[in-house]
Parts: C-alpha cells; sequence; structure tokens
DNA sequence: ACTGTTACCTGATTGC
DNA sequence: TGCAATCAGGTAACAG
C-alpha cells in the first residue's frame, strides 16, 4: 500500500484493463468501465485489505491473496506485463499497476463507501494490531473462552487483524509463547509480553519493506528484506539463536496446526 | 456457536 | 534428466 501511494493518490484512472471475470470472487460488472475516469483520493489499510478510496463515492477493496503482487511500470515503456496480470491500472500520471496473481487467491471488489461498516469482509475484523487501542487487556479478551491453540486464535482475522502464517510464529517466538498453548491462557503476564512482541514483528516487517518469498517484490521491484530477519520460520533444526544448542535444546522445531507449519523453539517458547 | 478440515489455484522445490 | 508429489504468504465454505 505505501508502495502504491505516489503511484495512485490524487491520480485519475486513464485507462483500465480486466483480463478475467474473477479472481477468489467474481469481479465487480463491468469493472473496467466503473474505474475509468476515477480519481485515486486516498489509500488505506485494514487487516490485509488495501482500500482505494475513489471520486464518486465508491471505494476499491484489494487483497493480494498468498500469491498476489502490484507491479509498478512507467505508462508507455514496452515492457510486457508479466503472466497472470489479470487488472491493468493507467494513471494519468504515467503509471502502470498490474495485479498479478498467479494463484488467483487474490480479491478486487468495489463498494459504496457508506456501506464500508458493513462490507461482508470488513465487518467483523478485529483490531489493528500496531493501534494504540491493541493493548493486552484487548487480546486477552479477545481470547478468553477460546479452545483452541493461541497459533490459530492469532491467524484468525476476528481476533486480531492483519497476522499471518510467518508473523504469528515470529510474534510466539518473540513473546516466549508455544504456538501449542491454549489460546484462552494467554492473558495476564503472558498477554503483556505478546501486544510487544506483535507490533514489534509488524514494525521491523514493515520497517524492512515485508517478506519476500521467491521473488515476491514490492511495487518498485525492490524486495522486502524481512525475511532475512525471521528468527523461526522457516528455521526448523537450527539453532534458535538464544539457547545453548544440544544437547539442553534442539534447535527450532516444526509442526503442522490447523493446516499451516509452526515453528518455535521448544526450550524458551512456553 | 465453535473448531478443525477442505477447497480454491499455479508454480517452485523436493524426492525418486 | 524427468516426472510426480509436496508445499507455499489466505480465507471462505463446509463438516462435525
Amino acid at each position: 500500500m505505501r508502495g502504491l501511494r505516489a503511484a495512485l493518490e490524487n491520480h485519475v484512472l486513464a485507462r483500465v484493463a480486466v483480463a478475467r471475470a474473477d479472481l477468489r470472487w467474481p469481479l465487480p460488472e463491468n469493472l473496467a468501465q466503473r474505474l475509468t475516469g476515477r480519481r485515486v483520493l486516498k489509500l488505506h489499510r485494514r487487516a490485509k485489505y488495501i482500500l482505494a478510496r475513489l471520486s464518486e463515492g465508491e471505494t476499491a477493496l484489494i487483497h493480494l491473496g498468498m500469491s498476489g503482487r502490484m507491479v509498478l511500470s512507467a505508462r508507455g515503456t514496452n515492457t510486457p506485463d508479466p503472466p497472470h496480470a489479470h487488472i491493468v491500472l493507467e494513471t494519468d500520471g504515467d503509471a502502470r499497476i498490474a495485479f498479478v496473481d498467479p494463484r488467483r487467491f487474490g480479491s478486487f471488489d468495489l463498494f459504496a463507501t457508506a456501506d464500508e461498516a458493513t462490507h461482508p469482509r470488513l465487518a467483523g475484523l478485529g483490531p489493528e494490531p500496531l493501534e494504540d487501542a491493541f493493548t493486552p487487556e484487548v487480546l486477552s479478551a479477545a481470547l478468553a473462552g477460546k479452545h483452541t491453540s493461541i497459533k490459530a486464535a492469532l491467524l484468525d482475522q476476528r481476533v486480531v487483524a492483519g497476522l499471518g502464517n510467518i508473523y504469528v510464529s515470529e510474534a510466539l517466538y518473540r513473546g516466549k509463547i508455544s504456538p501449542r498453548r491454549q489460546a484462552a491462557s494467554v492473558a495476564g503476564a503472558r498477554a503483556k509480553k505478546l501486544v510487544p512482541a506483535i507490533k514489534a514483528v509488524l514494525q521491523e516487517a514493515i520497517a524492512a519493506g515485508g517478506s519476500s518469498l521467491r521473488d515476491h517484490v514490492q511495487p518498485s521491484g525492490e524486495l522486502g528484506y524481512f525475511q532475512h530477519a525471521w528468527r523461526v520460520y522457516g528455521r526448523a533444526g537450527e539453532p534458535c539463536g538464544v539457547c545453548p544448542g544440544p544437547p539442553t535444546c534442539q534447535g527450532i522445531a516444526q509442526l503442522v496446526q490447523s493446516g499451516r507449519s509452526s515453528f518455535y523453539c521448544p526450550r524458551t517458547q512456553r
């Protein structure tokens, strides 16, 4: 979202090409026509959604899914769009923005800005983790009574909005909490530790330009560099960096919870 | 109502 | 080298 601001904010969408009828969901009817000529007033983010406030009272709601990315280039250059460029926006500011998403788990919706509070994708979302209102008390209240693991609970966007599989592992490592721990037991001192751990992981990741797996990149083409800062994710068997190593600690463990890999240090995370 | 599993899709990597 | 199996940043729909 930050990488798109300069190209989009206060620019008019001069030309829009939509290459197919659906991504994760059917695309809005006549999407290209409805976007063409609109001015992008402001870009926002809510959870993992990019919201583009448009003129004439509508908002575009964009999710990149697992494999989605925005590819920025200058309009008029003859560089072809990459494969799977499903939606291509060109602005009056000479920018070309391609929504590229091989797996098509992403989405693009257009709705009346006035309906934002009731949009089905947005209505149930939990608090933004980087806002001051996300406190240990708020988190433990959301976790109270949950009969599931803290790992699954933190992935639940109704508990806290915007954490994904990588950052949950990283935050639990920093908070010294096992991903297997019952969610409801993360309260008091544990919640007091976990909330700052979540905030720190996200802030550092944003500052580093995000996590790039394989070829995932910033709109500018720069790679996100946070993957170099992963302390546990993808590091099964490696020493955690805190423990003395064998025989005291066997290093970072991997387990599968609700179909997703968790990485953690069984010795320091309880 | 709540929880865990499956399904949606392509492409890169791993293992035989 | 080639081919098949496995796995991947998410989340909605489904089953129990």
